[in-house]
DNA sequence: TAGATTGTTAATCGATTAACAATC
DNA sequence: TAGATTGTTAATCGATTAACAATC
């Protein structure tokens, strides 16, 4: 009954980690590594990993330790990254446009496909071979292109206004950046973003030393 | 016994959220606020930001709910930011001018003193008002303007070498976009932010939909 | 075979939720 | 006073760690 166990928040969240090392491994020409290895690399405990693992699966050979391609395969279906989701960025100010060359998303599998802005003085210009549409046709390019996924860099102002379009799109996620609680169907998957917290908590911790 | 009692990670990534509601209600000229409210506007129960903020004191009034101004204050100084900290953006490629302009920053008190490449095309350039230094000079700039947080966003193969650098020149944390696992003293608070995290785990979930 | 390492179950630890007394 | 809402304790839930049998 595989499908029925809830994999925990936790869990997912490091699958990524775990796919970033073993693409390292395999450029490093190494074929078989071990829970313990990988668990140095990534400062998790071995015993977590494994754990994390065995709940898709059995990647792992007793007494020998995992495959690096296979299991960056496993991983990667896992994650869904062999989708190849056709993403696209909305607002293209400093941190979109950064967003738009971030090189890792194409490493995972990302296709960039489409760019939106609504000052007429960045509609038209080009990113990262890409072209900025017009965000009065979001809902059309969208479908025409079908694209999976809405990053939205535009100001927390205008974040809700753009998701409600790209719900009524029909996206299947939305990446948020903006510093707002969104408010989306049920069915939405979204994950937030929100650069202040990682520095906020920094701050925390350095006060506290 | 307080200073004893350990406060969750979990506990520490919601104050930010706190503080910036708070800001927000306090733009709208909310006075007094309940926990309930706060709940509603961030997706969390009251009972979780209850129990959060208690661990840091008694900032409510029974019968009547949190004074928006006071429990900003507090919240605002519980993470630290009333130190207005100093920072430096190390790599000023397209994600470290994003985070060089990024406004959010300003608002939570911090201070952008200084940024750093090796590009000596970029080296001499101005982004947001501070002049990109060469990074040779890092040690001796962090000591002079003294920087309490470097934020790193080269590439990764570099980053390593950044963190160390960063180290060895006295700062108190490091905020670190490269998608690596650095190697840090004990004492030195790190906190990474890895995109690819965030959308690799949206990938996941739109999978099994 | 002996040594190594996975996968899984049990034990522990930590975080969230529920309940309610205190009190404004 | 009655109603509302906090702060705190107890109960539940979930995640991590420890231990070890299975097996390559």
């Amino acid at each position: 009954m595989k499908g029925q166990i809830v994999i925990s928040k936790a869990t997912i969240d490091r699958l990524p980690l775990y796919f970033r090392t073993l693409r390292l491994a395999q450029d490093e020409g190494i074929d078989i590594i071990s829970s313990d290895e990988l668990g140095r690399r990534l400062g998790i405990t071995p015993e977590q990993i494994r754990k994390d693992l065995a709940s898709f699966g059995q990647f792992g050979k007793k007494g020998v330790g995992y495959y690096v391609n296979e299991l960056k395969r496993n991983v990667g279906e896992i994650l869904g990254l062999d989708n190849h989701w056709n993403i696209a960025v909305i607002g293209i100010g400093h941190l979109g446009a950064a967003l738009a060359n971030y090189q890792n998303f194409v490493t995972l599998g990302f296709n960039l496909v489409a760019l939106f802005d609504q000052d007429p003085g960045v509609i038209g210009s080009t990113v990262n071979h890409v072209k900025v549409e017009d965000i009065m046709n979001l809902d059309e390019i969208i479908k025409e292109r079908n694209i999976h996924i809405g990053i939205i860099a535009v100001p927390a102002a205008f974040a809700q206004g753009v998701a409600d379009k790209l719900v009524a799109a029909g996206v299947r996620g939305i990446w948020n950046f903006a510093p707002i609680k969104m408010k989306v169907p049920d069915f939405m998957h979204i994950v937030n973003e929100d650069l202040s917290v990682g520095l906020s908590s920094l701050s925390y911790h350095i006060t506290r030393k």
